[in-house]
DNA sequence: CGAATATATTTATATATTTGCATTTGATAC
DNA sequence: GTATCAAATGCAAATATATAAATATATTCG
């Protein structure tokens, strides 16, 4: 595998990663997960006042970029950050943000 | 205007933000733009390899959505990122990837 | 086992994004 | 003025994404 290949792979999964967080409920979800809080889909769900299947599904698409991790503990399953720096990203984005 | 509503909006100019990131191309592009640096389109679109008028149109979406500013000096549009701190944002995705 | 609770997946529709080509606008030089 | 270089825009086809409703899968409890 060449070099650019890698730079163009390392790029696809940054910006995926990046897409799964720029969306309004899922920065909302990361600022719920800050200081490496562990909340369940069903307290996300009722947060963000949002369908238990949407949010299930955006903590899927969370997940599935490697942004967040899970971890099942009786019926309940917990989300939190796979890296606690991600909460940077959130906190950069606001302070640049004016609102 | 209630609180909700500001927050609302607040996480929905966040995400555009992060949304206009959040794309190769365009995170390959930032990663030039560090440290104050100015490029003209035709030199991001040398760099990059890709047509003039994609790398217009990812600079003016970069633009739009105030992650980056540009200047007109003479023939030459010269683009930079608007807040320094966005690099933070490429530096821990990047740091976040193992690739 | 069956009922209840918590999550995940499937499906369908609506909407948005990416890309390159062709064109156009803007600025400078002659 | 015309020619030239730089950048932006309009368009269309392919692709991707968001949402909710319905359904399916796990897990626990009795």
């Amino acid at each position: 595998m060449k070099i650019k290949e890698l730079e163009r792979e390392k790029l696809e999964q940054a910006a995926n990663m990046l897409k799964a967080i720029a969306h309004p409920m899922r920065i909302a979800i990361l600022g719920y997960l800050e200081d490496g809080k562990k909340l369940t889909v069903t307290e996300i769900h009722e947060l963000l006042k949002i369908e238990q299947s949407t949010t299930s599904h955006h903590l899927g698409i969370l997940k599935d970029k490697g942004v967040l991790s899970s971890k099942r503990e009786g019926k309940n399953t917990y989300y939190f950050l796979k890296h606690c720096s991600l909460s940077n990203i959130v906190d950069c984005i606001s302070n640049c943000t004016h609102g």
